[in-house]
DNA sequence: ATGCCGGGTCCTACCCGA
């Protein structure tokens, strides 16, 4: 099984991007982040002519989440469970889809809106760990991808990149990150690529791709059942090179 | 740390991202 998680900057901006994608990697599940669009503007018909039916949590301008299947899937939850109920972000989707639970999400990035945005991005981190927590419990499988707008340690972000202050580092954010991993959770990428630079973001400003300065932002978090699963998990580097790319690049992993 | 880039929108100056 092939699950997929991409952060595109605007679905209309990249739906070619996407359908050349999913044409060259067949994805079971592929999630996306920043689809910067209401549901009625998504390219629903594109994807359904390659095969993949969809659900859109959408928002006008930004953030906004989806989820494309190529295989059968019904929705659990159309918002982070915990949340007050005047939150109107649309950062969450919760799919099952063959009897696994496909969790995509955006994770605030918390630089915005002084210390009330921060403390907005880690009051979700605590509410996504509670999620977490409650399925674990019920033994459900489950996988929670997206963009955690977190670089879970140095080695995850190139030099220069981050200032010590930036909210994607910041020890409160690496803490709540942490506490998903102390849960039992396994990070797919790490499991696989223990050292070195994975990444899967580089900003479009100061030549950061060229000059590879770029962060692992994006993740994916497996319940243990299904990281005894694990086959693969890698970013696409290849995606940034395209014309008029993402920000972000997808990241795939396969379970067995 | 930021707004050099690149999205968005009450359409064009300003907000936001990481």
């Amino acid at each position: 099984m092939k699950i997929a998680t991409w952060n595109v900057n605007s679905i209309r901006q990249r739906e070619k991007h996407v359908q050349r994608w999913l044409e060259r990697m067949q994805p079971d599940i592929l999630v996306l982040q920043e689809i910067k669009c209401e549901a009625a503007s998504f390219p629903a018909l594109t994807f359904h002519g390659l095969g993949y039916q969809s659900d859109v949590v959408g928002q006008k301008s930004y953030n906004g989440v989806a989820a494309l299947g190529r295989i059968p899937f019904t929705v659990a939850h159309r918002s982070l469970p915990g949340l007050p109920a005047d939150d109107v972000q649309s950062r969450y989707i919760e799919v099952e889809a063959g009897g696994i639970t496909v969790i995509g999400i955006y994770l605030p990035n918390g630089n915005s809106g002084g210390e009330a945005g921060f403390a907005y991005k880690l009051a979700w981190m605590d509410r996504l760990a509670d999620r977490a927590a409650a399925l674990l419990e019920a033994d459900t499988p489950f996988v929670i991808t997206g963009d955690f707008n977190v670089a879970p340690t140095d080695a995850d972000f190139a030099p220069g990149a981050l200032g010590a202050g930036d909210a994607l580092v910041r020890p409160e954010s690496r803490a709540r990150f942490r506490r998903l991993l102390w849960l039992g959770l396994t990070d797919a990428i790490r499991a696989l690529h223990p050292g070195g630079s994975v990444y899967t973001f580089w900003d479009y400003q100061g030549a950061a791709w060229p000059r590879d300065s770029g962060l692992r932002i994006d993740h994916a978090l497996l319940s243990p059942g299904l990281a005894e699963r694990l086959l693969a998990a890698a970013p696409d580097r290849e995606e940034r090179g395209a014309d008029q790319p993402s920000d972000h690049v997808p990241v795939l992993i396969e379970l067995a």
